[in-house]
RNA sequence: GGGCGGUUAGCUCAGUUGGUUAGAGCGUUGCGUUGACAUCGCAAAGGUCGUAGGUUCGAGUCCUAUACCACCCA
């Protein structure tokens, strides 16, 4: 026998079960289709992980989406599902190229200097380190992933799946190359996406100046601009048809300021009359709308920013300047020139990239993109016709928007790390070739001078792919037939742009089917304020030093357990400590019980006769039981995880383990059916549990185990106990019988009068150990009912064994102290301040008037009538038993 | 400009077919340790469920308007 400490203790358990699950092959599907006996008629239930970065950076989101994911996949296992979580990482094209460049700036030198082939080396030897760092995180946190299935999207396998996919775009018009306006990161020195642009309100200004008419008359258009730097690119001057203002001057010609060129005066109803002057330079080379009215009036388009964003040649006398000293020389000249007319203070809205924060430059580079319309068209037709389901539900909405105003996907990145575009170019006929196989000679010309595209993919054209690349498609492998699609895609909804859309228009596109049915979105997690955790507001929490300090089931616990899908959600430390807190109840709990069992040392003779206690926790049990089916099956698995803390901290706990303390020690038959008891609600309880906190859970289900198997007195050898919880039967739904709501009502009336009493005594100052002595007064059925549950009371209320009286009726009441509870009077040896007490129960007879006559205007209005039987009658019963305890405190405050 | 979410106890949040006295954790206050648990127990205080209307026998929950906060898209 084992005799388990007092307190737990997660650093005794957490490495060795994880060990143990793993040796044992519980993370690895059963069903597998490349084993002899695979039956392709089973649905499994599969999860892709969202890749992690590789760049080593560990926060609460990781524990956040392991422990979503591993509830899923755990519940599912023990539901004897074929179930598969496959883990994995993602190279994060430029989030680890940065890192590794900042680790060359240290030791003096750069990724210029080095070389390409140099950096990717030392990229992958990076990749090596810290992928594997979150890797060994992961699991510590207790995901039950297939480690043998681990992928990374640079694998060969993934890279082949890459250019699979870009040639097969390309070669069905999907991919084209061309100059296009792009978002240009001049400190990253690449182009980015637009999703990768974010918006930032800053103070800025609206600088006022002159386009002088070129006719030499000395009229001038009034213009404002937010950047006056681009002025030299301007190409046209555009106002609104409509303006009365300045519908003289459409069709005239304007000179640029400083530069002298000659622009047209244009109309275009993209003006805003009110917004500035109402006539709005035009820099189609440097704005997106710009570009666009650009396009359509003809204008020209020139560049007169170079890539490190100076200004060049086309900027005249400003060449070779940074684009924000441009700014205040350009101004300072045009002042000098009379052509400024005023500054004002504006709010403006700076786009700045998502990594290196630095302001993007909308310039016209050649790019390589995807055309996204006809996909996205078949993604959104999907997600209506409810192949695909979000929960929350609301981001459907979110995704179609996304979906009906596509635009298309610049996907080309000026980096060294990711997978190189497959595109090669003939350097004597320039023919491009676009190929699966590395070519080594032109198709065209046989020449052998080919040079590959220098440029990477975007990380998320590999990420896209991930559903089925993960199981080696383009090939059609056991893995790929059988668990593709995939079950649940669970990420967060931050990147239902980025990665969910992707995902789904790949899939379909790809594979003809949408690649997970379910998307299951998860929020934030933030700090204990509600505050972004940050490094500058150093609010960060680190989650190793959490699980260092409460241990992997009190941080996966609160992560989990009071939030709900698709919103954020804070996170303290004094969370993580409370829910430390549970696990160890957890453990207690199991103490009592196991030494419950070991303490039963005979045989049972007869069938069993159930204490009202006995039949309250059961039918408590089911009906958590049956909860937490319904709660899972619909996504809400903080409330069910809620709901099971509940269940064992105050029913299991606190009442149905003190009841069996007598009951136990009673002996024979009736110990031995309350060791049944306590074993089974236990058992079913961790199971529930397991997916929540599967270390604490396992380790008490290991020591149930042993101790349940060991006593031939209770537990029969045919009642099988698998060998690990983690393996273990789910709980399924438990039929009602019929008792259940009587045994819950008659406990409920017990748990009212033993917190009458607690409180009396309370209020009275009692020793915790003085027994008191109790007189109760009710009659028939309800005194019988007392009779019987004599023990219960004196156990739970703290009563003198032989000092409780169950009467009808009773006169001599003495100084006594007096309680009512329902139509029961209750008379304790209190030494009472008898002027206390009087005040005390007449507090409590305003009250139970108070709820009469509430009660009594409900049940006499149309409710009566109107509402369910059930709901009535529950109601009225209230009623009843305020009146009897209204009758009871009116006679005793008349002695 | 469009959209979405939030507003519930001092703090952080649950509350999914509407059911009639609204819950938890933390914090606060009081009492209490030789047997499951002080990483605890027993109890107490604390809420016009943002505001105004509406639907309904009944609204924290559904509808409309509105205020504030946060986010997404343009």
């Amino acid at each position: 026998m084992t005799e388990l400490p007092k307190v737990y203790d997660f650093k005794e358990y957490e490495e060795n079960i994880y060990r143990v699950w793993e040796e044992k092959g519980y993370f690895k599907p059963t069903n597998d289709p490349n084993l002899p006996g695979h039956d392709p008629s089973i649905e499994p239930f599969v999860i892709v992980i969202p890749p992690p970065n590789v760049t080593g950076a560990l926060h609460l989101g990781h524990p956040l989406f392991v422990t979503t994911e591993d509830i899923m996949i755990r519940y599912h296992r023990m539901k004897g599902e074929p179930t598969l979580w496959v883990p994995g990482t993602d190279h994060a094209g430029i989030a680890t190229q940065l890192q590794v460049e900042n680790q060359l700036r240290k030791e003096g030198t750069t990724r210029e200097a080095i070389g390409r082939e140099a950096f990717e080396e030392r990229v992958w030897q990076w990749k090596k380190k810290y992928g594997g760092e979150i890797i060994h995180q992961l699991r510590r946190m207790g995901a039950s992933a297939d480690w043998d299935r681990e992928r990374f999207t640079l694998d060969e396998g993934l890279s082949r799946a890459v250019r699979e996919a870009f040639v097969r775009l390309y070669e069905n018009g999907l991919i084209y190359q061309g100059p296009r306006m792009i978002n240009w990161s001049p400190g990253l020195q690449t182009a980015v996406s637009d999703l990768e642009v974010e918006y930032s309100e800053e103070q800025g200004k609206l600088y006022y100046f002159k386009y002088m008419l070129a006719d030499g008359t000395g009229e001038y258009l009034p213009v404002a601009t937010t950047r006056p730097e681009t002025i030299p690119g301007d190409s046209g001057v555009a106002v609104h048809p409509d303006d009365e203002r300045y519908r003289k001057f459409v069709g005239k010609e304007v000179l640029v300021p400083i530069l002298g060129r000659k622009i047209p005066v244009i109309a275009d109803d993209y003006v805003s009359k009110e917004f500035g002057t109402g006539a709005l330079k035009i820099t189609p080379g440097h704005d997106p709308h710009d570009y666009e009215i650009g396009q359509r009036h003809h204008l020209d388009l020139i560049n007169i920013m170079n890539k490190n964003a100076t200004l060049n040649e086309n900027a005249g006398p400003y060449a070779g300047m940074e684009r924000f000293k441009a700014r205040k020389a350009i101004w300072a000249d045009m002042e000098a020139a009379g052509l400024v007319i005023k500054e004002e203070p504006y709010l403006m809205n700076v786009p700045r990239t998502q990594r290196g924060g630095e302001i993007v430059e909308p310039l016209v580079s050649t790019q390589w993109f995807v055309k996204m319309d006809s996909l996205a068209e078949k993604a959104a037709e999907s997600v209506r016709a409810g192949e695909i389901t979000f929960v929350p539900e609301r981001f459907t909405k979110v995704f179609l928007n996304w979906m009906d105003n596509i635009q298309d996907w610049c996907i080309s990145r000026q980096l060294w790390w990711g997978h190189r575009i497959p595109v090669w170019y003939c350097q004597d006929c320039h023919e491009v070739i676009v190929s699966r196989e590395d070519p080594t000679e032109c198709p065209k010309c046989h020449s052998h001078n080919l040079v590959q595209d220098p440029d990477v993919l975007d990380t998320w054209f590999s990420s896209g792919l991930w559903p089925f690349s993960v199981f080696g498609w383009p090939e059609k492998t056991p893995d790929f037939n059988y668990f593709y699609p995939t079950s649940v895609m669970e990420t967060g909804y931050d990147i239902i742009f980025f990665w969910v859309a992707r995902m789904v228009m790949d899939g379909l596109y790809f594979t003809g089917k949408v690649p997970f049915h379910t998307v299951y979105l998860h929020g934030m997690v933030r700090d204990d304020k509600g505050q972004k955790m940050s490094k500058t507001k150093n609010n960060v929490i680190d989650p190793l030093v959490l699980m260092n300090e409460f241990g992997t089931d009190a941080l996966r616990f609160s992560l989990v357990v009071g939030s709900s899908p698709g919103n954020d959600q804070n996170v303290g430390v004094k969370k993580v400590e409370a829910n430390r807190n549970f696990a160890n109840k957890v453990w207690n709990i199991g103490r009592f019980v196991i030494n419950a069992v070991n303490g039963i040392s005979e045989p049972i003779a007869e069938e069993p006769k159930w204490t009202l206690a006995d039949s309250w926790i059961w039918a408590r049990t089911k009906q958590t039981v049956n909860n937490v089916n319904n709660l899972f099956e619909t996504y809400q698995i903080g409330e069910a995880g809620r709901q099971v803390y509940e269940f064992l901290w105050n029913d299991f706990a606190d009442w149905y383990l003190e009841a069996s303390k007598r009951q136990l020690a009673e002996g024979g038959d009736r110990a031995a059916y309350t060791a049944i008891i306590l074993a089974d609600v236990l058992g079913l309880m961790l199971r529930l549990l397991h997916p929540f906190t599967p270390y604490v859970t396992e380790a008490l289900y290991g020591y149930l185990k042993e101790a349940c198997e060991s006593n031939q007195f209770i537990f029969n050898s045919d009642k099988k106990w698998e060998e690990h919880l983690i393996v273990a039967r789910w709980p399924e739904r438990m039929a009602e019988e019929g008792w259940e709501d009587g045994a819950i009502k008659d406990f409920e009336l017990m748990q009212s009068i033993v917190r009458a009493i607690r409180n009396l005594r309370s209020e009275y100052k009692v020793d915790q150990n003085k027994q008191l002595e109790a007189v109760f007064i009710s009659q028939n059925a309800r005194a019988d009912f007392l009779r019987k549950q004599k023990n219960l009371l004196i156990d739970l209320a703290g009563l003198k064994e032989d000092g409780v009286l169950i009467i009808d009726t009773w006169l001599d009441k003495g100084k006594l102290t007096a309680l009512v509870v329902e139509d029961i009077e209750i008379y304790l040896n209190l030494e009472g301040d008898s002027e206390a007490d009087r005040e005390r129960m007449e507090k409590e007879l305003t009250e139970a008037e108070s709820q009469i006559e509430r009660l009594e205007k409900l049940l006499s209005s149309p409710f009566a009538q109107k509402a369910p039987a059930k709901v009535v009658d529950a109601e009225r019963e209230k009623l009843a038993g305020y009146q009897g305890t209204v009758e009871k405190l009116r006679e005793r405050l008349k002695k």
